[in-house]
DNA sequence: GTAGGGTTAG
């Protein structure tokens, strides 16, 4: 029988016998359960297994060896007549990390009905599927039988303990116990620190770590990866730095998850490229490193980046997972890359990727931002588990895709599914109200918030006060709200009401909101723009050009407006008057092919939204030479007739382009353009 | 037997 066994015969079994520790054998020369099998077998025919240290051993191994499953260990384990504590504790700790924390909680229970007497080894396990079950009470009924049980005063448990209440989301009790350890190992350091992060205290990790350095107590990689985490979505490079100076000056080890921490620190405090270089700098990456560096492109709003970063993975055969997911998508919103962003959704099914609620909500998101609700109410009814983010996302998705009454629907369900609402959830349920017209609802839902949900209004519900006020053309109202509001409006309010001014033709108001605008801050070309609109519209034609002129005068920059198309799964990206296209000729023609054909049907250029710097007679050139101009004939060369043409872009769209896309969307090619 | 890197809504 043993002959068959491969990997197992370098010494004859009866080894056991004489060797002086046979767990070592075990563990070492077990690689499946059939050779376990085999030495079980061969226990039983010498009578060994009758021998506890043995049985034990075999137990220990079966439980930590085999992955995925505890039945083997639990039939030796049933089998052994009076188990004693080390026994319970093996199973426990393998129940906790192969099959369930719960069985373990109830192993542990098992083994007090029974009057085994835990030992100092038994609890670090129990505490451990307490922590991943979040079952606080359990891990504070676990926590009397320590105390009970003499154990309190153990530094390994006392760690544990830490991690239980922090992973349980009582990481002031954590702290608690921290304090009134006697001794304080690093690990019980680290473990604060981890707890303090899990709960999002950023700000504490950076402050204990302080409090480490004036006890001159040594801190180790872990430490420093936790640091250099908090320091990042603290935005402090100066610890973050300090940090790097004394791994260079130390000659600390680069490990992987250390240098992950690294490029992940300098990309979130918006060093982006020297991440990038440290990246590059690794001589292994797996999938946390692409996955940190993917997101620090996304944050830095350089999501093409990102995306090419993501076919790069590729490349390098890393296979992404649902965090790495979830940075993807959020670059394909951004882009209204929906081709990729599909692909994605389609690659999640296929390798059965787990779709969490961070995924989910992502996924929505990322529909939403498309401009394809419809799929993200799919997905919405998919998901098995929903958080407050999820229902959020979904609410902006509606109300942005102009589906205020929907919105506003998901937002009273998600509360008769206890959801609370929190402060996000108010901005996307106000901007829904606002895009359905509904002021009544509006006023009531922004009195409701702070009176039953206890949320103090911020500046940006205020502003959706008045958009909701303004769009509805209740401008002496809206402008009344800024006056009586208890907080300093900021030059945002002020827009919003400026752009509802030009929407209902209020001159007095309008030059009112665009003086507050440039008392606070200079004000942006869009600024100017409306209110020369708003003289225009009711006829103040001198006055309009003056505003005009005046903005040529002080030289304000304008946004450069840009314009994304995506073809083949590939982000092209425009300026207007690019001169940075590869296929430069080609396009500017495509241009001029293409205005002839929308002038014959009928498209008259606007040469108000030429640029202010263009001469009388290059006013139409100007104008064709947008950004989406650009971008749309580029797809009409590169697709075929019919083809849906889908354009995303940074600014809101201009008179012109309007008239022009709705025209080329009739045209006799067929192409349509959303 | 305890601690450690990347992710979601404006």
């Amino acid at each position: 029988m043993l002959s068959t066994v491969t990997v197992f015969p370098a010494k004859p079994i009866t080894a056991i016998t004489t060797i002086e520790n046979p767990k070592t054998l075990i563990l070492q020369q077990c690689k499946t359960s059939k050779d376990l099998n085999q030495i079980h077998a061969h226990l039983i025919k010498t009578r060994l297994i009758h021998n506890r240290a043995v049985t034990e051993n075999l137990l220990e191994s079966t439980a930590i060896l085999l992955p995925n499953t505890m039945d083997y260990a639990l039939s030796i384990f049933d089998n052994i007549g009076k188990p004693d504590s080390s026994a319970y504790n093996v199973m426990i700790r393998g129940l906790t990390y192969k099959q369930s924390p719960h069985e373990a909680i109830i192993l542990f229970k098992k083994m007090l009905e029974t009057s085994v007497e835990p030992d100092e080894f038994t609890f670090p396990c129990v505490l451990k599927a307490c922590s991943r079950l979040r079952a606080l009470s359990e891990g504070e009924q676990v926590h009397a039988h320590i105390l009970k049980c003499g154990f309190g005063s153990v530094e390994f448990v006392e760690n544990t303990l830490i991690h239980m209440y922090a992973n349980c989301g009582r990481v002031e009790v954590a702290r608690r116990v921290f304090d009134g350890m006697s001794e304080r190992g690093v690990v019980a350091w680290n473990s604060m620190f981890s707890g303090y992060m899990r709960s999002g205290c950023w700000e504490e990790v950076v402050k204990l770590f302080h409090r480490m350095r004036e006890l001159g107590v040594g801190f180790d990689e872990v430490t420093m990866i936790s640091v250099l985490t908090s320091c990042g979505r603290l935005a402090d490079l100066e610890l973050g730095e300090w940090i790097n100076g004394y791994i260079e000056a130390n000659g600390i080890k680069k490990s992987l998850a250390l240098m992950t921490s690294l490029v992940d620190m300098y990309a979130k405090c918006g060093e982006v490229d020297t991440a990038r270089r440290l990246f590059d700098q690794m001589d292994q990456r797996d999938v946390v490193a692409w996955s940190a560096m993917i997101s620090g492109f996304c944050q830095a709003n350089r999501c093409r980046e990102a995306l090419d970063l993501f076919n790069e993975m590729q490349k390098y055969n890393v296979d992404p997972n649902e965090v790495t997911m979830v940075s993807v998508l959020n670059a394909c919103a951004v882009l209204g890359a929906l081709e990729t962003g599909k692909w994605v959704h389609f690659y999640i099914k296929k390798r059965k990727l787990k779709l969490t609620v961070t995924l989910g909500t992502a996924l929505i998101d990322f529909y939403a931002k498309c401009g394809s609700v419809d799929s993200s109410i799919e997905i919405f009814s998919k998901m098995a588990s929903k958080n407050v983010f999820t229902w959020t996302a979904l609410i902006q998705g509606l109300a942005s895709n102009g589906q205020g009454k929907r919105a506003l629907e998901f937002f009273y369900l998600m509360q008769e599914k206890n959801f609370e609402p929190n402060d996000v959830t108010f901005i996307g349920a106000l901007a829904a109200c606002s895009h359905a017209g509904l002021v009544d609802e509006g006023q009531s839902l922004f009195v409701s918030m702070s009176k039953d949900f206890d949320i103090e209004p911020r500046i940006e519900h205020y502003g959706c006060m008045v958009d909701i006020l303004g769009r509805a053309g209740l401008i002496e109202e809206a402008y009344q709200f800024i006056k009586n509001m208890p907080i300093q409006p900021n030059a945002v309010i002020w827009r919003t009401l400026l752009a509802s001014c030009k929407a209902h033709k209020n001159v007095k108001i309008g030059e009112e909101s665009f003086r507050r605008i440039t008392i606070l801050e200079p004000a942006h070309s869009g600024d100017y723009i409306l209110l020369s609109n708003i003289y225009a519209s009711v006829g103040r034609c001198e006055d309009a050009l003056k505003v005009r002129r005046q903005m040529r005068e002080e030289r304000i920059k304008k946004t450069p407006g840009c314009s994304l198309i995506e073809l083949d799964g590939v982000v092209h990206e425009f300026f207007s008057e690019d001169d940075g296209h590869a296929h430069l000729k080609e396009i500017y023609g495509g241009v001029e092919d293409m205005m002839k054909h929308i002038k014959s049907a009928g498209y008259v250029p606007n040469p108000a939204d030429a640029r202010l710097d263009a001469e009388e007679d290059d006013k139409e050139a100007s104008v064709s030479h947008h950004s989406e101009k650009l971008a749309i004939a580029y797809g009409l060369i590169r697709t075929p007739p019919g083809t849906t043409i889908r354009i995303s872009k940074n600014l809101r769209v201009c008179t012109d382009c309007h008239n022009a896309t709705k025209i080329i969307s009739k045209n006799k090619r067929g192409h349509r353009i959303l």
